[in-house]
DNA sequence: CGTTCAGTTGACTAAGGTCAATTCCCGTGG
DNA sequence: CCACGGGAATTGACCTTAGTCAACTGAACG
């Protein structure tokens, strides 16, 4: 991605002025990732919150029974990390999976802090990225409350196919928060359809 | 409410220090509700939030079919309105019915915006409303992915019981997101087992 | 070629939805 | 004080959809 469109984004997404995103990038870390690699050590706060430039990743739990519940499918211009465990300095509860190559944008919270001591300005970004938090939060909170697993899967096909695409099945299905079983026969029915 | 009770909940949810607190009672609006009535115009945008001291609500939406879904139920110490209406300044997709004799404590987004002028504590005071607001979205939402309506009764009965004891059932099937006839059987199947 | 794992399919079960009838509760008016 | 009306809750019969368990297919990789 280039820094031009970075910048374009940034400004969109947090409501950062040009000459601040500057500030702000140098304070961040750019990493490149390869599939399988978890970015946060299990178990700890989550102190650094990542958002990704390109690639995937999924936020999963691991239950009592040892299955792995995806909690969020996450693409490009998606957060990843554990907002709850970045505001509360509690324990990450959720592990993060890089599914395909990504460069993803890190930035600590102590950076954030810092920038609030010299800039008042900084405050206002750290509450942008709560209401941020907040409508990602809300809008999957709607999905599952208001939809069926089948209108679920619908919605995702329209809002991000790329994720159909890219991402194995196993981790669409305990997205949507089914078995995989479900979601092939999800499909199939869907195919008969069109 | 005793006032000394509600300070120290306001300095507890809100990390406010005992002075500021007297600063923020005086822009707020103390109202006493009775049942039914619905403190929020339909379709604007809300600019004001409601801190619920004692009594209960229930914040809805009705869908293409005209039926009313129950997404949240609030009670002491909640707070009701539509939160992405008042951060984003759009209008409002949720309807808000008092259920009991309730005094509610309003503030204004205006206001806040004057306070932050002022000072720029008020700035914290904003991104702590906007930390509550995702983790009750997120505690919701977690309820709803990682459980089934039965263990989402049990929990409900087990975190406020008042709420059982108090709101009628098809509001508490609606939030479960269930049938109210669903809701009875569950209940029969807890009672046999019990 | 085998091995492995994701995905599909089949047979069956479980849980919630739907529709309709019935009972319960409660408030109101005679 | 009782009778009635109306909405809430329950119950029954049946349907739909997702879960479960197991078998099978197919593609990827050594």
């Amino acid at each position: 991605m280039s820094i031009n469109s970075l910048k374009d984004k940034l400004e969109k997404l947090m409501d950062m002025p040009h000459d601040l995103i500057e500030v702000f990038l140098e304070k961040c870390e750019l990493v490149v990732h390869q599939r399988n690699e978890h970015p946060f050590s299990k178990d700890k706060v989550y102190d650094k919150l990542g958002y990704i430039l390109n690639g995937a990743a999924r936020i999963y739990v691991v239950n009592d029974d040892g299955e792995e519940l995806s909690y969020l499918l996450q693409v490009n211009g998606d957060i990843i990390g554990d907002y709850a465990s970045y505001i509360t300095n509690e324990n990450a509860q959720f592990k993060v999976e890089i599914l395909l190559p990504s460069e993803v944008l890190y930035f600590r919270r102590e950076q954030v802090d810092e920038l609030i001591k010299k800039d008042p300005y900084w405050n206002h970004f750290a509450k942008k990225l709560s209401d941020h938090a907040f409508l990602s939060a809300k809008q999957r909170l709607e999905e599952l409350f208001f939809h069926s697993p089948e209108k679920r899967y619908m919605n995702l096909l329209q809002r991000s196919p790329e994720v159909i695409q890219k991402i194995p099945q196993k981790y669409i299905s305990s997205y949507l928060g089914i078995t995989p079983q479900s979601l092939s026969r999800i499909r199939k029915r869907i195919n008969y359809l069109k």
